[in-house]
DNA sequence: TTTGATGCAAATCATTTGCATGGGT
DNA sequence: ACCCATGCAAATGATTTGCATCAAA
């Protein structure tokens, strides 16, 4: 189950999982795949990232950061180069107390924007 | 309804919007505030903001980063200072066209950080 | 025989939708 | 009369849970 998650650099959803499990265990049900991933997120062996409605699961447990693809769905995991951002010293000073952060950027991955060349 | 999420900082979720219009109006629904809010959203008055299950709607509509509470739910608007990230910078290189980001801190702000002096 | 992991199906939870209605123009 | 925003309640979709059962120790 772990290695579904791992053998891939899809950052797949719990379904896709569940798909692909499938396929060695054709019984396995939806539910216990949910409930590994669970047990596998609180293990630290697995992190997950969500936007909107979707979780997806990523094997990659160092702190990164992300890019998103609005458009196919890409997923790209990017290293944490510069370890601080100007605004997180700011805060700091202030009095807040930072874990982590969630960095995202959005936008459209190199296939999808010479597909779409025109607008939208 | 618009006033409902600008009259206050604290990123309200619909279900607080809601309970909040409810004064003055008490026989709106449930539906009718979600299809507003997004109403809103989509004449670009007002911005979703998403962590798990909850969506909190936010009146400042300007590109800004977040931080968030992970004990009491704060969640703080912060001002973009320095425009780029160099991670940013790498990805443009590579021929990512960037649109947006999503930059939060997680952690404690100040209150909860002294409330829980121990650990947790 | 005890225990924990599972399938299955029902329950959640937030959000969305279909539809009939009632006010406003 | 006509339309659109609304209430209401049912539908949705992803995830979680309760419970009886099966397999391994």
């Amino acid at each position: 189950m772990y290695e579904a998650v791992a053998r891939t650099d899809s950052h797949p959803t719990a379904e896709w999982v569940f798909e692909r499990v499938r396929r060695s265990m054709p019984r396995v049900s939806l539910g216990t795949v949910y409930r590994n991933l669970q047990l596998l997120v609180a293990a630290g062996r697995l992190k997950t990232w969500t936007r909107g409605r979707t979780t997806r699961y990523d094997a990659d447990v160092e702190p990164h950061d992300h890019f998103v693809c609005r458009s196919c769905g890409l997923l790209l995991d990017i290293g944490r180069a510069s370890g601080t951002i100007s605004s997180e010293r700011r805060l700091r000073s202030r009095g807040y107390w930072i874990e982590t952060r969630v960095l995202d950027f959005i936008g459209l991955c190199r296939n999808c924007r010479s597909r779409l060349k025109d607008g939208r």
